[in-house]
DNA sequence: TTAATAGTGTCTTTCAGACACTATGTC
DNA sequence: GACATAGTGTCTGAAAGACACTATTAA
């Protein structure tokens, strides 16, 4: 018996969900569970994460940013505490807790991740709360989970914002709030309530096929995103 | 080394805030720590909770329900994870990580647990985002982290009512928001507010020292608050 | 000129805030 | 009756929804 517990401390791991969006889908990365003796779930996929190095992480959001730039190369724009997970049952090598962090990534930044060990790092579509394959542990239920809290966040926060590149117009900004609500809204309604918050700056111009061009915008906080006072729908009432 | 992790696992525990309102006072519950040699921060303050107890424990809300019956002999109205701490830094004894919860209690349910070893567990009134004494551990910050949330969710959620006892009054549950919020508020907008959302059912009448009864009330749904769909007030519009 | 998307004007609806008013009990 | 607290009527203002309108580019 231990001095400092009495009780096998639980395993411990982070874990990251990665978002992404691109042509009116939002995407999550995964990766390949090995195909090594004592390692559960082979061939599953699974959130990307793995132990904490006590040696090398000085804490938890260190050590969640360390397997963002692992598995991506790059940093997010948005990185929060989803929660944690812990249970007897959830690894079956014992008593097992995981602290999952929940990471929003422009589009752009996904491709310069192509030139990994990309066979068995893979985005997938979100298809409602979920991803078609089943999952290693119990990644299916923190993937609705994180999945869920984006979507109410969508809301009332201009977190979406986060998945666009470094420039962008508001014609795409509301294509990505409505794929995430998974209804359209408003346009009128929307570009006043986002240009009213005075969260984005204007840039220069940009071109599309044969129209009018649209006005650019980027973010002025590129770490906070804004609360609005008034949800976009009203819930249950 | 293990052939599980190639690191040693960090010390995890879970710990438990408690809040519960009396006389206009939010207030939460803080045990002090034992006085015994190899025991940090002898004689502080903290948050009630403790090493998870694989043996016993399926699962850490388990195991913050269990620590909460422990202290307040009671449980909780309502439950929630508030997120996970985890550094190198926090416990003395090395790299440790816990888990925590968000609990709101009746201050009825509170008188219950005078009975226990009450020397060392006390109810301390939250003053701003904190409390007067120093905490052990990251504590402080903790409660901070909790008081910031229940602040935040009083604004678009009916979460103060899990502060109420069994059956209340509307102006018992409006005091119950100002205090949370720091400012009051307009008495018909509340009425109309709270009754549009079918969240509470009638239940008999009551009387007060010299004046006319008030209407009491109590939640429908006893598990989930409900969302509003605009906050109390703008922010930073 | 037409097609296509960007962006606006303006009316309606919903609900919070303000505040004066009425209602119902005890003493 | 006076007093105290419960509870309502109603106007105002802010912001979302609906929707028709104008603006600006390429081809």
């Amino acid at each position: 018996m231990s001095s400092i517990s009495a009780f096998p401390t639980p395993l411990t791991s982070v874990d990251v969900v990665i978002f992404s969006a691109e042509s009116g889908l939002l995407r999550v990365l995964l990766v390949q569970r090995p195909h090594k003796p004592g390692e559960p779930f082979p061939g599953l996929w699974a959130l990307p994460g793995g132990f904490i190095d006590t040696l090398k992480d000085p804490d938890l959001e260190h050590c969640a940013k360390r397997k963002l730039r692992e598995k991506t190369g790059v940093e997010a724009s948005y990185l929060e505490q989803l929660g944690s997970w812990g249970s007897a049952a959830r690894d079956p090598r014992g008593w097992s807790a995981t602290h999952v962090y929940f990471a929003l990534m422009s589009a752009d930044d996904v491709e310069l991740r192509a030139g990994g060990n990309a066979s068995e790092t893979r985005w997938f579509p979100i298809d409602g709360h979920r991803v078609k394959e089943k999952l290693a542990f119990d990644h299916g239920e923190i993937l609705k989970a994180a999945v869920t809290r984006l979507r109410s966040k969508v809301e009332y926060t201009s977190l979406p914002a986060f998945l666009m590149p470094y420039e962008f117009t508001l014609t795409e900004l509301q294509k990505i709030y409505e794929t995430l609500l998974g209804r359209s809204i408003e346009k009128k309604s929307f570009r006043t309530r986002v240009l009213a918050t005075n969260l984005l700056e204007e840039v220069s111009r940009r071109k599309e096929g044969a129209n009018r061009p649209a006005q650019m915008y980027r973010l002025k906080n590129r770490r906070q995103p804004v609360f609005f006072s008034r949800a976009l729908v009203s819930k249950d009432l």
